[in-house]
Order: C-alpha cells, then sequence, then structure tokens
DNA sequence: GTCTATAGATTGATAGAC
DNA sequence: GTCTATCAATCTATAGAC
C-alpha cells in the first residue's frame, strides 16, 4: 500500500520545513514532532532520510512537470497544425504559467513551490542531484521549443538566454509567498499578476537582437 | 593583529567548501584538515562558526559592493553633468560587471562568487541574513538608479523587474566556473561574453513595454 | 598561537516489545 | 504499524598543557 495517513503527514509537514530551512537544517525529529507521529515511523515508511527528501521532491514534481509538458507540447501542435512556428511568448507561457499557479492546486502545494525554487541552488548534493534528474527531460523540451521559435539564434545563445529565464523563475518562485528582496518599493503581487509580469519579461530578453 | 596566515588559510579552504557544499553541510574539521592547520584554530581566530561564516562572506563583499556602488554613482554622475537621465543598459553594466568579472580579482574568488550566487537562494537562515544586510544598501541604489532611468515604470513593476535581474544574475553567478543546466546544447563562455549577453537580455527585459 | 583531549549536545538509524 | 529505548557517529565548542 503506497498510500498512509501517518506517510502523508510526514510528506506534508517535510515539505512545509524543507522548503523554509532546507532538508540539510530539518531533523528527522523536527518533522516528527510537528507532524505527531513518531520518530521511528519515518524509517519504516521510508528507510531513510535520503528516500524521504526525494519522495517530497517527485510527489509534486511529477504532476507539475507533466502539466508542463503538456502545455509545450500544446504549443507546437498548434503551431504546426497552423504551419507556423511556435512563438516565444507563448513558449515561456507554457512552462511559468503552470509553475506559478501551482500553489493554487492543493494544500501545501505553496511550499513546494518554494522548496523547488530552492533545489536548482541548493548546495546540498542529494537535494539537487534528484531535482536535476526529474526536470532533464521537460528542460530538454522546454529547450528545443524556444530554438523552434527562434531559429535564427545561436545555440550558446540560447543556451544562456535559457539559463537567464530559469534564474529569474526560480527566484519568483522562491519568493511567491513573500516578498524576496527586502527593499522600500518592495509589493506583493498575485501569482497571475506574477505570470504576466514575468513573462513580458522574459519574452523581451529572449527576442533581444544578440 | 587581524591578518595570520592560520587565519587566512582557514577563510580560503572555508570559502571553496561553503561555495560548493554550503556552509551547513562543511564540518569545522573538513575546513581545519583541508587547510591542514589544527581543529582549536576555528575558535581561536574566529570564536565561533557563525563568526567565520560572516567573515567569509564579508571579506570580499564590502570590495565587491564597494566596486557596484562607485560604478553605479559614476553613472548617475555622468548622467547629471550631460543634463539626461541615466540609461537602462548602463546601469545593469554597472552592477552586472563588477559582479561576473571579480573573479579575476584574486585567488579563490571565483568561488567567492559561486558562493554569493547561492546566499540567497540559501535556506540557512544565518549565512542568509548576513548576506542581506551586506546587500542592503548597493541594492538600495541600484533600484533607485533604474527607477531614474525609468520614471514612467510603475514602482511595482520595477520591483519586480529588479527582481528577476537578480534572479537571472545570481543562476548565472552561480554557474559561471561551470554550466548551470545539464542540457546537449550546454556550452562554457567567459565572463566577458557572459556580461555581453546577460546584460542585453536584462535590458531588453527591464525596458519591455508593461 | 598551537596542540591534545574531551565535554555536551544532536543526529540518523535500529532493535525489540506490543 | 506504532511505540520506547538506545546505539554509534558526528558535530561545535572549550579546557588546559606546552
Amino acid at each position: 500500500m503506497a498510500t498512509s495517513a501517518t506517510r502523508e503527514k510526514i510528506l506534508d509537514v517535510a515539505e512545509e520545513l524543507f522548503a523554509h530551512q532546507g532538508s540539510r537544517a530539518t531533523s528527522l525529529r523536527a518533522i516528527t514532532s510537528a507532524a505527531g507521529v513518531n520518530l521511528a515511523a519515518v524509517n519504516y515508511h521510508f528507510g531513510a532520510k535520503e528516500v524521504l527528501i526525494e519522495e517530497v521532491i517527485s510527489r509534486r514534481l511529477v504532476t507539475l512537470n507533466g502539466q508542463r509538458e503538456q502545455r509545450l507540447l500544446e504549443v507546437r501542435a498548434s503551431a504546426v497544425a497552423a504551419g507556423r512556428r511556435p512563438e516565444t511568448a507563448e513558449v515561456l507561457m507554457a512552462f511559468v504559467e503552470p509553475t506559478l499557479l501551482f500553489p493554487q492546486s492543493g494544500t501545501g502545494a505553496g511550499n513546494f513551490i518554494t522548496l523547488v525554487g530552492r533545489a536548482m541552488a541548493d548546495p546540498d548534493e542529494t537535494a539537487r542531484r534528484i531535482f536535476v534528474r526529474l526536470m532533464q527531460p521537460v528542460l530538454q523540451l522546454f529547450a528545443e521549443l524556444l530554438a523552434e521559435a527562434q531559429p535564427e539564434l545561436a545555440p550558446e545563445v540560447l543556451y544562456w538566454r535559457l539559463n537567464f529565464v530559469i534564474g529569474a523563475l526560480s527566484h519568483t518562485m522562491r519568493g511567491i509567498d513573500r516578498c524576496p528582496l527586502p527593499l522600500e518599493i518592495a509589493v506583493a503581487k498575485s501569482a497571475p499578476e506574477l505570470v504576466r509580469l514575468l513573462t513580458g519579461f522574459l519574452s523581451a530578453g529572449m527576442l533581444a537582437a544578440p
């Protein structure tokens, strides 16, 4: 049996604590006491802390990447059907929108987006390796579609611009429930507004003359 | 006496290990054995691990932020002298160029840029708090100059675009000595090329119609 | 300033009763 | 499946000889 009330409770609490402190700084005792379960339950259900980390990441990331992939393939299909190239703006929207709207998809999903926004920058090998492996296919597809939208762009320019896109997006993900930079002009924005602001910024950057 | 061979050796090794594993995952034993000094030397020279972390960050960040501030003030001064507004592209260049060229300013400075690129996303409160405090003044100045360059931009749009800039830059900093995203088209670039690519991308994003 | 030795706390993981 | 109790390892920090 894959599901169990205790198992799910552990996953939910671990997700929240990992998002705000990192997996390395979060002890199994902190998780089990906050979840109201016994310390030994973690090892009974997951075997090791590393497996718990992997499960916390993959549980929702598989779903999110499925949404991203579907949106990207729809963009490609409708471009092919119309006999045109995909547009940079719609490719970016297909990746960014599911990501920033994901917190609305279920309780605790907001913690998950913060967690994933940190995963790529995480100095902890364990978490980063798991994350990169799960992201590789959809990132590859994302890169292909951006290349189809701008075939005139040199591959290395496209590669680094894709990195700028991922950097801006993951920073936004980390700050989605609070203002990321502590400045006087800091103003919180709703997720749909952030989608619009971010895709507008990124489209202009991608389409800039090299 | 502020300098000592042992003290500097500890700082250099800690900088490298912190950059690649994070401060939390790096034990004092790992630092002292790699540095070839005694374990107790850390507490003799710094008093506590937290102070060592602060020292590693501030040692070079004060210098880097000084360069950034000087460049930003020069941009403002030359605009005032010419009776015009600062240009978005030159403001971005004043912040980005010293950052990405900093690794050439001394041995081990490349590790520092990787470290700082991670600091803002670091889940560890200690490192992030130290970092944010040191960054606040120059970030404030950076935001002011971007606002002077584009006074028509609503403050909240400017705030979030500044976040996109910082996100893209810090991601680039993390990957300056290797390719950040594991894709087939990954190609390493020299620091001056990255400066040009990044500022071009960011200028277009900042200047996009809202 | 540098060393050995160790205190004192916390960690991930497990054994075994129920 | 859940619990108590505990092991073995690791960590930061310090005391005190040299």
